[in-house]
DNA sequence: TCTGTATATGCCTTGACACGTATATGCTCC
DNA sequence: GGAGCATATACGTGTCAAGGCATATACAGA
């Protein structure tokens, strides 16, 4: 399974999980929406699904696609490492002012 | 310039940054500890100079790199938009236990 | 069953990028 | 200033993924 940071790495799938935040939405809903090509849409929801990113539920013709947490809270874990030099520096800026 | 979600996309790019957020390190000392090729080890650096992650200092013949705050906490505000979803996700979990 | 709508897939082309190898640059010390 | 070490760059190559377009599948309603 590709890593979770090659999927966002690619700005359309990055705008597709944004939308999704607010609630699901359909196929069509995302290619509306983004001004994008169908098959382009359903071939990046099919790499954030398989990826985990999003699940879908039919709804008679057409698909609902929805967030699923996991890979984003794992790139948000990898983030951790980073926290502490971050307040690190706050603190070093902070007690210079 | 290249997106940050780009440039973090590649492996071995993040074992870098992984690796610098000890202490700053020589391009050598990051090679003997990834077991890189020297080149590469000079071209993720340079993308990552590019891209804002780190910055450099001459020491002698040797040039330090360390990390730079600014691109992985773009990262970190764009991950922000899920938290919230995160966070109502756990709390209707732990409602339904 | 036919028509239209919604979504998925296949094929092809193109561009980007990571890698390996070789070589260049730059600095230090004798 | 020559030797050796540390780092950067150049070039050629293979791979892989995104985009465009055509087409297939699936479902609904008359």
């Amino acid at each position: 399974m590709e890593s979770a940071f090659a999927i966002i790495a690619e700005p359309n799938r990055r705008a597709i999980l944004s939308l999704l935040v607010s609630s699901q939405q359909s196929v069509g809903e995302i290619e509306r929406r983004l001004r994008m090509p169908q098959p382009a849409v359903s071939k990046h929801l099919r790499v954030l699904r398989e990826a985990g990113f999003v699940e879908s539920t039919v709804d008679a013709q057409r698909r609902l696609y929805r967030l699923k947490p996991k890979p984003l809270q794992e790139v948000d874990d990898w983030l951790d490492q980073f926290r502490q030099f971050w307040s690190e520096r706050v603190d070093a800026l902070e007690r210079h002012l």
